[in-house]
DNA sequence: TGTACATCAGTGAACGCGCGTTCACTGATGTAC
DNA sequence: TGTACATCAGTGAACGCGCGTTCACTGATGTAC
């Protein structure tokens, strides 16, 4: 047998990370095979012998960054006292200015959702499981259980993403800036509980404030 | 002089009307200028006696929501006491079934940020003009004023706009439904008031709670 | 009212180009002896 | 240790196709008289 068994690994994990930079900066569409391979330092014949189709890398470069952040150790159904100052600190780092500059690293969830809702099912559910891992380690970090918290934890997921998406979209640095640090601020306050609130959240649409 | 002079209007109109529809459904770059010409009942080459460019239909296409609107009657400096039902009305209708389904007829925000952060200045600042609309409504909409009220404006912002990403791009209709609801329902919340709560919103990060 | 005509909205072929995918091939690799 | 060789990773030309944009043209329109 020529060539080491680990090559086929380890030339697939490079294309994949060039796929993930690239769809990042530029989108799914207006990123060529050609590109892809190029930045990998093959040449676009080879690209078949490693993914059926274009869509399968777009798939896997989504899911790629759930094997390379701090997230790598979750498993899901961590009840760890530490699971509160985590969720904190993710959200703090979301929608920090890092993340904000960080375009090539981004996660897929601010930079690709778009592309994923247009396209198949694979490369969608892709997406679903990296969004499900956010989701959940914003669950588990609030210090109260059931139905809303897990309300809060859909609105921090939404707040952390659509925060970032219009401040990448915005032309206006002042705005981008002032729209990130709004999401952090009450992302952060709806991961504390408000004391004297009991149950009413999701009956009455989410009340936030006891009053 | 031939043909009427509204024709020309008319025309153009229609071929913005098609553009937006197709936008929305496809994104920027799946949708070609044959298609959105065939769409308006015309063919390619009388799309350069209306147009510049592709990117130039595509701004107009993105500022076209704001002129068919109740938005329309939006005037930016109204204080009115109905800001606040106006408001709270908006925030329902965003994150509505009605407009999650309504993918031809969506808001630009929701259908095209990732294609417009990637495209040319001209572009971002439709974008931007329409997302100030937006931001600007619940400003007002809310009965204090100053940082704070604006923080929770940008916030609601976010949330409507990401939780309407995040329901579209999934593939699971459940967890679609859970992430509007929990968005609205927060939204909702923030446009209330907590009583004894003061100033601090900012200074801690935008808490949302008293205590 | 009827006709000749200038205007210009709309047409469709053509331009150079890049795409996703296929495939016959080449040549570096590690193995067998 | 050295050589012959089978394997298969990687190459690059080619496939059919669609793109944004240009341009010489055609023919419906409204006007002038």
């Amino acid at each position: 047998m020529s060539f080491s068994s680990e090559h086929r690994v380890r030339v697939r994990e490079k294309i994949v990370q060039s796929a993930r930079r690239l769809f990042n900066r530029h989108g799914f569409n207006a990123v060529s095979i050609d590109d892809v391979m190029a930045d990998a330092g093959l040449t676009r014949g080879s690209f078949y012998a490693y993914f059926d189709s274009k869509s399968a890398l777009y798939a896997e470069s989504i899911t790629a960054i759930l094997s390379e952040k701090a997230i790598n150790n979750w498993d899901g159904v961590s009840i760890d006292p530490r699971a509160h100052a985590l969720a904190a600190e993710i959200i703090g780092d979301y929608l920090s200015v890092g993340h904000f500059e960080n375009i090539d690293g981004s996660c897929p969830l601010i930079a690709l959702p778009n592309d994923v809702s247009r396209t198949e099912q694979s490369v969608k559910r892709a997406f679903e499981s990296v969004l499900k891992v956010l989701i959940d380690i914003f669950e588990q970090g609030l210090e109260r259980k059931g139905a809303a918290a897990r309300q809060r934890a859909l609105a921090i997921t939404s707040l952390c993403v659509g925060g970032m998406v219009l401040a990448r979209t915005v032309d206006d640095r002042a705005l981008a800036d002032e729209l990130r640090q709004a999401a952090q601020g009450i992302a952060l306050s709806l991961g504390r509980w408000p004391t004297g609130d009991e149950a009413g959240a999701v009956d009455h649409g989410g009340r936030v404030s006891a009053s």
